[in-house]
DNA sequence: ACCTGTGAATAGTTTCACAGCT
DNA sequence: AGCTGTGAAACTATTCACAGGT
């Protein structure tokens, strides 16, 4: 297999999937690039670039088709199968994830939930199996769980994220402030801190209107 | 004023002022480039570049005093001064974010929350004034909100976001899963959709093994 | 010995331009 | 007329290398 497609790219392609489940129900069946570029505010050029470099398409020269393209797509990505999810602090954040139908109805399967306060394992009402925080790696490894969404407070976060490293996940979406390096090069970590987004934006605006002055 | 500061370039700095405000507490007042980097996953050239980007801190020959280092950052990103946010969209995730400590602690005040179901507004507990979504552009301009955080559903999203921007916010962070764009190039929007993340991370994965096959 | 600051080199990504198809 | 596919150009960002300081 040739070119290691970039971040960057995979970003991209993700958002260009999303797009294509919503334009699946519209009238016309095909896309240009052009029109996908609008909807999610990318260069043209760019999306060709993109959707060519997974192997090209096939399609030809009047735009692609939206059901193709989506297939394509989402066997490309690997979004033609559903993920095992765990989420691992069941606060208010962890607790609104648990219930977060989305998340079900676009392939991932919350399947275990964790928290280190027994007082909410007891108390929470969920369909989804909770387990104590100490049971991540074994429970993980048995019910062959590759994602996970960490909930939890910043100083235990590195922590939770070993311990699911050493389960076996290949992936986690960190909420939580402080930034997760993973040891191994396999395990991909997405940071999303929302403190972090609001100090980005803060500092958007302040360098770009000392720029302008 | 000269150089703009990339994208890439402001979000590094703003992971390191988060490890400051860590490493603030610790005994050493010192840190070395190299360590923040081990710190964050981040190149130490590239974190010296990030620096001095700035204007130089005319820090010498041995590491950086995190005291100075953090207040320099803390001027230059604009995180000085305490910003107004607003929410829109109370359902789980919007009451989370509204009760999320962590936000006021971070000089970042919500509020107000938004929300269109009237039933909503009246049922939830919360030291926060809560609005109908239609005032949202009015609220926004009186109260002198800096910051939105949308958690609508996805089809919400733009509107909302529109409503946003008219009242004058610099700034939104979009959890909902449908991208929304700007028109005005001085209101950045960072997207955040959770279910995006996840399947980043799986065609991440899937990439990364098809490259080594 | 270890550190920062920074011009130069390298690598990587985006944009352009146009050939070729429908 | 409008579209895709793609090599080449332009641009941006990262990494290197080393001078200079403590």
């Amino acid at each position: 297999m040739a070119k290691k497609t970039s971040t960057a790219s995979i970003e991209r392609l993700c958002s260009l999937y999303r797009a294509l489940i919503e334009l699946e129900g519209q009238s016309d069946s095909r896309v240009s690039s052009s029109k996908l570029g609008k909807l999610l505010g990318i260069a043209p050029h760019n999306i060709r670039k993109d959707i060519n470099s997974l192997g090209e398409q096939g399609e030809t020269g009047a735009g692609y088709d939206v059901g193709r393209l989506k297939t394509a797509l989402e066997k490309k990505l690997g979004l033609d199968h559903t993920r095992r999810v765990a989420v691992v602090g069941l606060g208010r954040l962890g607790r609104a994830v648990l219930e977060h139908e989305q998340l079900a109805e676009s392939g991932f399967d919350i399947v275990a939930g964790f928290d280190s306060n027994i007082n909410r394992l007891e108390t929470i009402r969920t369909d989804v199996r909770l387990y104590h925080a100490d049971e991540i790696s074994s429970v993980v490894r048995k019910e062959e769980i590759d994602l996970g969404i960490v909930t939890v407070p910043s100083k235990a976060a590195q922590e939770t994220a070993d311990r699911l490293i050493r389960g076996g996940v290949t992936g986690i979406v960190n909420f939580s402030p402080k930034v997760i390096v993973s040891g191994r090069s396999e395990v991909t970590v997405s940071n999303i801190d929302l403190v972090g987004r609001l100090r980005f934006l803060t500092a958007r605006e302040k360098m770009t209107f000392e720029y302008l002055s």
